[in-house]
DNA sequence: TATTGTGAAACCTTTCACAGCG
DNA sequence: CGCTGTGAAAGGTTTCACAATA
């Protein structure tokens, strides 16, 4: 996920692996709770516990980072609240739009986290002309005809595409050419992006996927755990998949 | 993500490994598409080209399920298509709850996605009284009272969290006393769960996040391709992190 | 003394490159 | 000949375990 940019520079040591980058707004997060409690300072088993993760992994993350703890005592939550904000660039402002808004649109515009860590919903953009003017969480639509122009009046870099399927792409390129080189992609399909520009796709149904994937071999191991491991597994291997010949109807749709 | 069940039995070769699982998924929508356009045949190439991977992982990934392949023609979409699927768990039918009917648990009631593989919305659980017995997307809301009756009358194994931060750990706590092993996290936390109960997250503002870092780094680039890529690197390097102190404005906006 | 910061080991994932086969 | 299937190499991530130190 989050391609694009294959050929890094690979500029000295400031590398943050990509597996760091993506735990950083956990830490942050957990790290802004009890700085709203007051506390000052906290371990690494401690915060680790709250965004959990295990603390060797989380001392190793912010080790990339540089070396903000105090051996013996732990983290000051306010200086690595500010510290973790300002690498992931959460100190300065992005404007984001959200193209198209239907029922994940509308709730994404309402969603209180956006706004929250820097981001600003700058526009809603939508097709159907019916919804142009419309307030959706307080933000007038506007029609897809003016994407171009709002994206540059806002000086926009991320956007956000929550359109069905089958307009993902266009609406995509359309981003892409008026200068958003971030997308975040609700669309259930591939967008292919130039170089440069980063993807992250979130799929509702594919989580759902990998979620039955483990809920199907959790009761596959149950079953076998009844009736001695080997024999359960032969009968269900025979039964469930013969040799392969007839494919059983497909799916639904 | 999607930790619990640490202590594998490793049992035989049945290991996929949890990229390649979470890959599955996406091979399955683009094969789904071919069928759909009655494509008789596909090669690793074209297939990987529309999942929007490269084709020695999708291979690499196929070998892991069998060799379901024929050299010199490539893969027969059909019955890749039931392979997958049975491997994934969706030739049978998964109910689901979604719990916290707010702008987000209304869309994903709404979301075609989940009835169209295996997953059927058998319910859907608020705690506002006013909402009880309204529907939406034609299914009745009901109170969460009643969560657990609904959980094992349905014999749901699946469930989505969709509610407030603050409300997601007690729902939590609820389904998987109730007997949900598999939980699909919308809510901003962290959720505690025991062992052999998998959690998935999707968090909006983490993917921001994320892309606002790797924003923020093109921002950095290209400021320093202006001016001469090393002298600039080396200027930023010492500037940028020095103590700490003033940090540089990176992008106007 | 309690806790960080980090080399080194273990593990997992991706990519390469080509033998094997239809 | 073309394309799959896969060992082996390369690269990335997590965990271990302990020296360094406030």
């Amino acid at each position: 996920m989050a391609t694009g940019r294959t050929h890094r520079p690979a500029t000295r040591s400031r590398g943050i692996p990509e597996a760091t980058v993506a735990r950083l707004p956990l830490y942050l997060r957990a790290l802004t709770a009890l700085s709203e409690r007051s506390v000052p300072t906290v371990s690494s088993e401690e915060l680790a516990a709250a965004a959990g993760v295990n603390s060797a992994k989380l001392r190793k993350d912010f080790s990339y980072l540089g070396s903000y703890g105090t051996r013996g005592v732990g983290y000051d939550v306010e200086y690595l609240v500010y510290q973790i904000s300002r690498e992931l660039g959460l100190t300065q402002d992005w404007p984001v739009v959200i193209v198209g808004i239907g029922n994940l649109g509308a709730a994404l515009a309402n969603y209180g986290g956006f706004a929250s860590r820097g981001f600003r919903v700058a526009a809603l953009i939508d097709a159907d002309p019916a919804m142009a003017g419309k307030p959706v969480a307080g933000i007038p639509v506007q029609h897809t005809d003016d994407l171009e122009r709002i994206i540059r009046d806002n000086g926009v870099s991320i956007g956000v595409i929550a359109t069905p399927a089958g307009a993902a792409q266009q609406v995509c390129d359309r981003l892409v050419g008026a200068g958003v080189t971030s997308i975040l992609n609700f669309a259930p399909t591939v967008l292919n992006v130039p170089d440069g520009v980063d993807v992250r796709k979130v799929d509702l149904s594919i989580e759902l996927q990998i979620l039955a994937f483990h809920e199907q071999r959790k009761a596959g191991e149950e079953a076998a755990a009844d009736a001695g491991v080997a024999a359960a597994a032969a009968r269900r291997e025979s039964a469930e998949q013969g040799p392969d010949g007839d494919v059983p109807a497909v799916m639904p749709a």
